[in-house]
DNA sequence: CTAAGGCCCGTACCTTGGTACGGAGTCAAG
DNA sequence: CTTGACTCCGTACCAAGGTACGGGCCTTAG
């Protein structure tokens, strides 16, 4: 059978059950069928799905950017220029999140590097990235 | 003089004044010195220091990883192997999230890219990263 | 066929990260 | 020396994102 039921799918995605019915009323997880008891019948690939939305919230995304995250899927009803619109907004800000977390991994990288020799040490190497005029 | 009240630091740095009392509570923020009436002056640069804690909470980190990384100052008392450590891996952590972030945003891409000529369109562009082998 | 373990759904409860309120004291411009 | 804006603190409330519970039906190995 090529499907899951509820909880195996929670066990392989790392969630528990109640998550996923959570998701599902927040229209996060489509709604899968069911057999005739009422039974969830979930695809395989439900598997990703859900640990996308596990890295992406540990990532900084609530479950409603999430939600425009998925729904940037080309569909009828949905022009393209509005997809890409979006698309491009959603990059920009993906790109400030990389450049925010390179800064701090620049500072944890000196803090290591000073902790490694002898010598004197920063004093507060983590906010120094913060020196530049960031607002 | 070179200190700030609550309601400056507040405006400055864009927060409100009840959150300011909420990090101090939690120890986010150090408690300032106090004039005779019992109000607060900050130091000017403690701006740039919530700033840091709101941007650390775009990328992710809850309010304790924000403690955690604020008290990787090397201090009396710590070890520098223990800073070492923590610093290592929190870097880590966070180069692991520079990479989904860095998928993440080139399925962005590829979907505007998609959607700026003509021709069939990706199913599910945003997805496609998962294509690899993450758990 | 029956018992153990899944699953259903609804409701209640919990943690995190704040916001709002309100009474009382403080500061500074006029 | 008053008046309006600011500050104090404590308590209450709020939204997001789950987690727990419980009564009742399903399923499947033995």
């Amino acid at each position: 059978m090529g499907y899951l039921r509820t909880g195996e799918l929670a066990r392989r995605a790392g969630v528990n059950v109640e998550t996923l019915h959570f998701y599902e009323r927040k229209g996060l997880l489509p709604e899968p069928p069911r057999r005739a008891s009422g039974y969830r019948e979930y695809p395989a690939e439900s598997v990703r799905l859900i640990r996308f939305i596990k890295r992406a919230q540990e990532l900084g995304f609530s479950l409603n950017e999430i939600h425009e995250l998925l729904a940037l899927r080309v569909r009828p009803g949905v022009t393209c220029a509005q997809v890409r619109e979006r698309a491009e907004r959603k990059s920009a800000e993906v790109r400030r999140k990389i450049a925010d977390l390179k800064a701090i991994e620049r500072a944890l990288r000196k803090l290591t590097a000073s902790c490694s020799g002898r010598g004197p040490v920063a004093i507060c190497p983590v906010l120094e990235y913060l020196e530049g005029d960031m607002l």
